[in-house]
DNA sequence: ATTAATTGGTTAAACGTTTAAGCAGTTCTT
DNA sequence: AAGAACTGCTTAAACGTTTAACCAATTAAT
């Protein structure tokens, strides 16, 4: 078959007007101006209220938006304005209890200052990390607001954030040679908490599951392990002391490795919820009474902690303070943009919910 | 002090140049394209493998663009193609495990077909779940999967997602009327499933905790319950079915009143595994044996069902799977967008995880 | 009665990309 | 040798908003 090359463009353009047509392209601004005969930028100021539009081209200009079913095109405006109204959050995970209530609580106080929020979880991958700050920096993203994987430790992708101008918050972890603003809890007193309580129990031979000494806050739970030991002159056992990744099966892993020992520990002490779970579970399964035979104490204040048979003391983190701060921390540098980013952190007092496991 | 009206101006300009200059702007293709001397056009094709730019010139364009840190504008390339690449998803929850598995999932799908996905939580709630579809569709989200608040009845917000002509997906908590593609497993025959297994333990007397029949699955359960109980030929006593909100206090509060019967039920079926934890919880309280005097079935297989004592028997729903289906389907969509939407039902069976609470 | 200020808009450019169309220059056909 | 086809770009328009600059008409100030 010949076709002339008129006749194809004459093709080309009916199918495109047909795929207007099919799709019924969205309705935007010039619709509204159009049908009332104004103009594009006059639409424009009136649904932003612009004191420069009389009050009854405002009205009608809302009456007919609603009438097409406008919807405003973010991707527009946005490139415009060259600012997206998004704040990326970084999670290791959603399914936990701390990181979901510190999400729900940042996006409450940054709808209110207009701002919507795009979640991503890093699922504790590095690689998975990385992804997703080019994502949320592709998706131009105002600025971003993290919490950091347990695989982490080359910070090069949290420079590019640094590097392109927007704001970083981190919170829970974080890392001090970042120098940006950081919401979290005093690990460190909390855990010279753990252990006044423990003390006043009458124990004396205090072990502790903490997390990799690599990440910061289970390093500075370790530190305020040893030190508050010290301060009880309390002697200092290095087989009590375990690194852990802090799962359920780790927990017990670990724990059996604890009840090996002659004489065994008269409390355990675990950085993480989940791991101290497992060890309710090995140290049951042994015959041995909790809070009896021995103490236990967790942390992060998860809702099973409650729940299990028999509860778990455990450190609340202050999720909702968390979430509200760090939030609050992103506005206030989009407020003073020239202000240099530095480390700025905000430090929270941790609680000790007491329960069974420690009475 | 009198400023004349061009000193404004000038002044204006300047500090328009300060600005840019300060936020030393991004580099754009143009940007990359002076450098080069060639066209922006060029720039863009080359970084797309167009086939008519040559070799040499793609290579020196992605020198240059990694040089000069580029990054190219999502807004602006969204704005162009009318694409955003973008997938919201609308959860109640994220701190649920089933949740947090199906997102999981379905990004892993997403992503290799170069989608990303926006999470947005209701929290179970309407107002909160209208929100969120609004921000996403003034986010251009190039579909929407979700999974709906138990409060929502009104579906006008869903129908607005069809009418701009993007796919919607449901999982989990879906809707028959809204005519659009759902995934989810087969709660009625779920139910079934629970019935046959506890009547083979010998259980005559079993009481329904349910959710609120309005929702579709929960109502599919019940169905399910009173059907399997009939095919059993076990007399339907009303005072066995409950409906509820599914917490862990409500889930107390209505095994109390099922304690209260005399006859007390020889097994109690729960919608969901927080209610079911809430009946453990309380069964044990009034110093029933978990599974010789009464037995225990939850659903949804969340992880603290494998956790507590004794170990609860659940229904798991598949996580994995409906999450990655849910990716395909919109994809599939996507892929033809000519095909009206219509009601897709994809139907998994569910698998009982047998535990010690109904051995 | 001028000039100045206010009102209620309009025009046009810009944000950063993509893409249809065009166009030299070279190479291949026949 | 003349046209066809290919190569490797360039030009310019478009996506939907926002906004600086401008302007005509009205109202206020002196």
């Amino acid at each position: 078959m010949i076709v002339s090359v008129k006749t194809l463009v004459l093709l080309k353009r009916l199918s495109k007007y047909i795929k207007n047509y099919v799709n019924k392209k969205r309705t935007t601004i010039k619709d509204i101006a159009n049908s009332l005969n104004i103009s594009a930028a006059a639409v424009s100021k009136a649904m932003h209220d612009d004191p420069r539009i009389s009050a009854k081209t405002k009205e009608a200009v809302k009456r007919v938006a609603k009438e097409l079913n406008y919807q405003p095109n973010h991707l527009a405006s946005a490139l415009r304005k060259g600012k997206s109204n998004l704040v990326g959050v970084i999670v290791p995970k959603t399914n936990s209890n701390f990181f979901s209530s510190v999400v729900q609580n940042m996006e409450e106080v940054l709808n209110k200052s207009g701002y919507n929020i795009i979640i991503t979880q890093s699922n504790e991958s590095f690689k998975k990390e990385c992804d997703s700050i080019d994502t949320l920096l592709y998706t131009q993203v105002d600025g971003i607001i993290a919490s950091m994987a347990n695989e982490t430790i080359d910070l090069s992708h949290y420079e590019k954030i640094k590097s392109k101008g927007i704001p970083l918050i981190l919170f829970d972890r974080g890392e001090n040679d970042l120098n940006v603003d950081y919401v979290g809890i005093d690990d460190y007193n909390s855990s010279h908490i753990i252990i006044n309580h423990l003390v006043s129990k009458g124990c004396k031979r205090i072990a502790h599951i903490g997390g990799f000494r690599r990440t910061r806050i289970f390093n500075n739970r370790m530190r305020g392990y040893i030190d508050a030991l010290k301060k009880h002159q309390l002697p200092l056992d290095e087989s009590l002391i375990i690194e852990s990744n802090l799962t359920i099966k780790d927990g017990r892993t670990k724990t059996h490795a604890l009840l090996e020992l002659d004489p065994i520990p008269d409390a355990i002490y675990v950085a993480g919820d989940y791991a101290a779970l497992g060890a309710l579970q090995v140290i049951q399964e042994k015959g041995l009474k909790i809070p009896n035979d021995i103490k236990l104490v967790g942390f992060g204040n998860e809702p099973f902690t409650s729940l299990v048979h028999p509860t778990i003391t455990s450190i609340d983190q202050n999720s909702q303070e968390i979430g509200k701060l760090a939030a609050e921390t992103f506005l206030s540098r989009i407020e003073n943009p020239t202000v240099k980013q530095t480390l700025n952190k905000i430090i929270f007092d941790a609680k000790l919910i007491v329960r069974e496991s420690s009475e």
